[in-house]
DNA sequence: GCCGAATTTAAGTTGACACTAACGAAAGCG
DNA sequence: CGCTTTCGTTAGTGTCAACTTAAATTCGGC
């Protein structure tokens, strides 16, 4: 799976993006995080590990404490593939959308 | 549910993605996108209603024919989006954290 | 008006994933 | 060492959404 895929997959869920913006601005503990939601702590631990996983958030281990931080890179390549959308080179992605599609074709 | 959640969850899919570049660089009408693909048509025809729904996509109807096309402003929202992450513009989504926060919490 | 083509809608099934409850691990502290 | 705190992992459950098959809709042509 391409990494954008996986950011984007990350995003699709709300309370993810809602984590997002409460680390955006500064670095929290797992606790203080899930502290603000009416969900469990383990919910919000796989939050926390799938939006990892997808370079979104940085983890920094501090004893038994984890604090997390967004990581800004980590959207660099969703946002060149949103320019691919919005600008007009699409010459790469009709190639692109024709080898994907090669690849599951065959009715 | 936010504009823009709609738009990241209709990107959430990668057949979806498929879809979009398929139409990024010429109208074309619904049986040849779903051509393209090993589902079938409904599959297709259901995806090409999320993504209409979600602006990202425009409709034309010709006599029993449709032909779709991408909306280049359905990426304006989600843009501004990602930017409000990638910048350092912080304190508008410091608010909306937790104003988005306070309305799940309650433990 | 009937027939066929293009496409969507409806109904039902299945798989993925977000959630909860229980347990486990690792560090700090007395 | 035992106790507590902080946090993650595991196993199980329910819900939602993507898919398929079948039927309905909408239009054009004869």
């Amino acid at each position: 799976m391409s990494q954008t895929q996986a950011v984007l997959r990350a995003l699709a869920e709300p309370r993810r993006v809602a984590i997002l913006k409460l680390v955006g601005s500064r670095e929290l503990r797992a606790g203080e995080i899930s502290r603000q939601f009416r969900t469990t702590r383990p919910a919000i631990s796989q939050h926390l590990r799938v939006l990892t996983k997808a370079g979104l958030l940085t983890e920094r281990r501090e004893g038994t404490r984890r604090f997390y931080r967004i990581r800004r890179e980590g959207f660099a390549e969703l946002r060149s593939f949103l320019d691919s959308f919005w600008t007009e080179r699409l010459g790469v992605l009709k190639e692109e959308a024709e080898k994907e599609a090669r690849s599951t074709r065959g009715r």
